[in-house]
DNA sequence: ATGAAAGCGCTAACAC
DNA sequence: GTGTTAGCGCTTTCAT
């Protein structure tokens, strides 16, 4: 069996109160015990349990992140700079994929809850946001990032995703492209980016389609068949502005397999500057979010929450950076 | 204040134990009561505390999941699939990222230990293996992936890192190459991968290096470094062997900037069949794991470890497929 | 400077 | 069927 507080106390012939009170370093107790204690506890190897201490109201020093795909490069990359800056104030990440479903939100959120979890940093989709009013009013320390919920009174870390849509658009047309089309899953900051997008095209004085069509996952295979499509069209696009780098290596490999060069019949953009986007032929051209800075600072803010600190709430706001590569050059007409 | 079990016992006029047994489902109550202290769990918007559940003696329902790396996209994908597995099963994750640091692997473990997980795997380097003999000796349910441990009795999944390597190796022979380069971190599996590699140049007859350049990291500028210098040598390979597709594609750029075209110029292979290997330009010939078939069956054998079913422990060896794509060719001399 | 004891929210005998 | 009660391992007054 584990040993527990009893254990150190018996062997060191102490009380477990004094235990508990050098394992906090709270109260007084004099350099001669607290060193024998120390000892003791050395000896037996002895581990305090989170779980117990958790239980007299103490923190149980983990916090809950939920992501909709750990495996979508952009979110484990912010899933990673979140565990960093967790790790060195002393906490672990227990981490939930959420595919963007409301279903498992909700529940993944309840779980966290019944886990009784410190905190938890909101990375998902949430279209629904009833569930993220519900956190907020139970008082559960609250912190979102790589989104913004204009309506909620919550610590917010996030992108301009308008001013990254309109660097975007504003590259391309400043090449003399005139037919730009856009690769978007119906999301969110997608949302803000198409409005970029658009702003720009109206000040160009160029007319856009009202309607775009949406595509159902932000996957590369998604992005492909999508490019495929549209480069089928009639009057064939010559930029297209995908709003993330997956679903730009799909429009990639979609011109690609029509034979058609990029950039030279085909310029692309893409968002978040994930480390693939330097490593795909052409390199991408593409939108960079700050993803370790963004980690940095939502969980910032969250330990603020958590630890109670009177203040105002915030909403950061990063801005995008175009980095541009080689899949844009000048429209050759 | 979050409602106890004592206050829905209050609403519902039972006593706590009533309430315990409806919540868990156990010993006998009565239709009629059993809905109406659900219903009042209902109205409080009760949840029981998972701590003090587990202080009792029960599960924490979490368990500790330890990679290298969460950003490589490689252990992400074996994140995000013993997730999938671990949540159907009622499990979380806790995840903790090693960067392969002895130090920083011993400090999780034991976090993950103070706060009782049920269980762990391993999916780290593990130089040092006394941090993983005493989680052994100390019977916590343990499981490892992507690595064997021969000396030890544990629950296993992996590669046949050897065979991936010989299958890598020999199709690089079929091809007509015969000046064959490596590049790999000094890690376990990538020694196998590299006996593999032996193996089948031994059997063509063709002497190999004894010694052989190391990466410090796994990533792509490291890639990118070596095969700079391998580039440069008088005698410049024909083809070369990463042990990981992020290492493959650092080749890649740094063929590209020799002005070196792939396949024509020289022959890359990579290991893992990240979703990237396919989106890469040419796309990447690899070997692949399956990587999603591995985060089920080492969640499936840890919960056999959870459960104290009494058996034989496993190593499920998986065979890797070498998956052919462009970056490969025939050697012309 | 140290210890006794109450209590955190829940489970599991054991009574009734 | 339902309730009483003794812990689980720890923190925290409050005495001493």
């Amino acid at each position: 069996m584990k040993p527990t507080i009893y254990d150190v106390a018996r062997e060191a012939g102490v009380s477990i109160a004094t235990v508990s009170k050098v394992i906090n370093n709270t109260g007084r107790i004099s350099e001669k015990t607290k060193e024998n204690v120390l000892n003791i506890m050395k000896q037996l190897n002895y581990q305090p349990s989170v779980v117990a201490s958790a239980l007299t109201g103490k923190s149980t020093y983990t916090i809950g992140l939920m992501i909709p795909d750990l495996a979508n490069p952009f979110f484990s990359g912010i899933a990673r700079s979140i565990e960093d800056r967790a790790h060195v104030l002393g906490y672990n990440l227990v981490i939930c994929s959420s595919d963007y479903d409301s279903a498992k939100e909700a529940k993944y959120i309840s779980l966290l809850l019944q886990k009784s979890v410190d905190g938890i940093i909101l990375a998902s989709g949430f279209e629904n946001i009833e569930t993220v009013k519900d956190l907020i009013k139970q008082k559960v320390p609250t912190a979102i990032i790589a989104r913004e919920i204009p309506s909620l009174e919550v610590d917010t870390v996030a992108v301009d995703d308008f001013l990254g849509g309109y660097q975007a658009t504003s590259h391309l047309l400043a090449l003399g492209h005139t037919n730009i089309a856009i690769i978007a899953r119906d999301l969110w900051s997608n949302r803000e980016r198409m409005r970029g997008y658009r702003q720009a095209l109206e000040e160009a004085g160029i007319a856009y389609p009202s309607e775009v069509e949406y595509v159902s996952e932000s996957d590369v295979e998604s992005g492909k068949q999508l490019a495929e499509q549209i480069l089928q069209q009639k009057n064939r696009p010559t930029a297209i502005f995908a709003c993330n780098d997956l679903l730009a290596m799909g429009a990639i490999q979609a011109a690609r397999e029509q034979a058609l060069s990029i950039p030279r019949d085909l310029s692309v953009v893409g968002f978040d500057n994930t480390v693939w986007a330097s490593v795909t032929d052409p390199p991408l051209t593409t939108v960079a979010q700050p993803i370790r800075d963004m980690g940095t600072q939502v969980m910032n803010l969250l330990m603020q929450e958590i630890n109670g600190q009177k203040r105002h709430r915030q909403r950061v706001v990063l801005l995008p950076e175009l980095i541009v590569r080689d899949s844009t050059a000048r429209y050759e007409s």
